[in-house]
DNA sequence: ATGAAAGCGCTAACAT
DNA sequence: ATGTTAGCGCTTTCAT
């Protein structure tokens, strides 16, 4: 293909509102000592011809490339496209990220990197010499990754990592993993739930003891019981099915479980099924993730809602305001997610002893 | 934030292996005139000092940018994320668009237009002059907006439009949607079916219009009435709900039905359960894009499973082709999609009369 | 087969 | 408050 150079330039501009190019790079990017009416001439000729700056152009002259590059584990985030099982955090990640960017004339791009490999760093390395983005979001695994957020901290790029709450740098978001565990524990001990089991996550993810420290931490409150009442998966399905097992084939089993995803809920409902165990009757079942899936199953899943969407734009907002000079918050920033209670969970059967 | 500059350049690749920099531009850009142990020498001094072109640069001194942008529309697009029924269409084409694109040292930018717009022009132009992407993926209804379509062939960008077929600029290619009508008929028809009404979606979408001719094709060749049998909704879940009424009401009602969208049939499953017609008993029902939710209702549809992955995949390639001085098939592709057959479709009862 | 020079569109630094 | 100059990192001419 032949030569395709931008057609109107900053060139063109300043030819048109007899400037200089000085001039109008100012308005473009709105900085001081421009009196408003040298402005609007320039703003007039901008309109006029159509003219957008290159971001090409403005990354090679030092300044801002206007490109956020948001980061997936890509083994899971392949996994969950090609299942088709409706898992859409990536969806959410760009309803809050994308629309939050454009608000400030920035772009997304969504990349995928393994974590699982020796050169997760070269990956990194060439994705921002490559685009040379103002920022950069990491989700979990990626967060905690201590090569990944050394490597960014080195470079000198803002970067929010979403999941994660130490004060290492960046920026950490958590979506309140604590407090939604508290939230969907209390759900089931106000409906009279005494012993609730908990199916962790995978503990590669720092959220995963969140998780537990909340249920935990509600259990105690209550004074109940949590010995024997805590078994690990790691958010697949397989893993939710053997931790279902082992909960409900001991001596006293729970009358209530919260899984740390919503795969595990529903290989929870199905080991009920299987057991005959009915639920909400006999077994309540509460999941995290609340993905559209837990909407369709038979009963409809009560759900910790995770606010991706809230928090990847919330992740952005700061990214920017960080680049912009402002300093990184010092606290973990906490978006608050819901729990929606659905026909999974009911008050327990009474048992006559 | 201070200046980021590129820590490591092609001044210092072609230091290092002590040769110009065209030599080393020459290697990577895989042109010829390089001597292999000279390619050899510089390629090591790249994988040594772990050197990335910058996009930035490449795109500035005129060349590639490495970057194909795929567009879809805004408001359909974000009411499918915050509606959360699991619409996997943005994954599925991230799937299939973002491997291919990796696997040729690209990167798919996702973006989102609104096409009842009277300023979708402006912003188609300010994206490609931010961006300056190698090709544009566009996608239904995009993929027939003549502005659209004459802006893209005007700057010469190679682009494709998918779920297009006529022989204006760009590159076609649609997922077979005649095809797909004609499998979906033929599988009733298998099951004894003489009756099939078909739901429509959106005339806005050409798509609509093929599928129509499938069906009434099949039919055809089977010499079975079509008459009264289409009725034209829009994709959505209230459209198929009426459409459904309307087909099921009359004198003389289909034992089946094809739904243009999932949606539709979701409301067509609905509308048979308020009559209490027994699915797949008393009525048979077809979805068209086999999205999650669909195997998650009681039955679970058969549903015609479109391709959108490798459809997306295909058009990062022909665009890539077509970049790298190809020309365009003159021939729109067509990606056969498949039929999944599962509890919705049956035989019909047997009708004494 | 290799190198040198010019320039892409823009902004930072330095004038004025 | 505005203009001028010198690059940014790379690829294109155009030499050699």
């Amino acid at each position: 293909m032949g030569r395709r150079r931008q057609s109107v330039t900053i060139k063109h501009v300043a030819a048109d509102a007899g400037v200089s190019l000085q001039t109008v790079s100012r308005v473009i990017n709105d900085e001081p000592n421009v009196r408003p009416e040298m402005k609007e001439r320039v703003q007039a000729s901008i309109d006029k011809l159509g003219y957008v700056p290159s971001i090409a152009a403005q990354r090679m002259s030092g300044s801002r490339s206007y490109l956020i590059l948001a980061i997936n584990d890509r083994e899971r985030t392949i996994a969950d496209w090609q299942g088709r099982q409706g898992v859409d955090w990536v969806d959410q990640m760009l309803l809050g990220g994308m629309l939050k960017c454009a608000e400030y004339g920035y772009r997304m791009i969504f990349e995928l990197v393994d974590t699982h490999n020796d050169h997760v760093e070269r990956e990194l390395r060439a994705a921002i010499a490559a685009l040379q983005p103002d920022g950069v979001i990491l989700t979990p695994p990626h967060s905690d990754n201590p090569l990944i957020v050394g490597l960014l901290d080195q470079q000198k790029i803002p970067f929010a990592r979403i999941g994660s709450r130490d004060g290492a740098a960046g920026i950490a978001l958590t979506m309140d993993d604590e407090g939604s565990a508290r939230r969907a524990t209390r759900h089931l001990v106000d409906l009279g739930h005494k012993r609730i089991g908990f199916i962790a996550g995978s503990p590669e993810y720092s959220l995963s003891r969140w998780r537990i420290d909340g249920w935990e931490g509600e259990m105690a409150v209550e004074g109940l019981p949590t010995a024997g009442l805590l078994v690990e998966g790691d958010f697949t399905y397989a893993s939710g099915a053997v931790a279902a097992r082992q909960l409900l084939d001991g001596a006293n089993p729970p009358t209530a479980i919260i899984a740390s995803s919503d795969q595990m809920a529903l290989a929870t409902l199905e080991v009920a099924r299987e057991k005959g165990l009915d639920v909400p009757g006999q077994l309540s079942i509460v999941s995290f993730d609340n993905t559209p899936v837990v909407r369709f199953t038979q009963p409809a899943l009560t759900a910790v809602d995770q606010p991706v969407a809230e928090t990847a734009s919330r992740a952005v907002e700061l990214i920017i305001a960080a680049q912009r000079g402002g300093q990184r918050p010092t606290e973990p920033t906490r978006v608050q997610g819901g729990l929606v209670p659905r026909g999974s969970t009911a008050a327990p059967a009474v048992v006559h002893g």
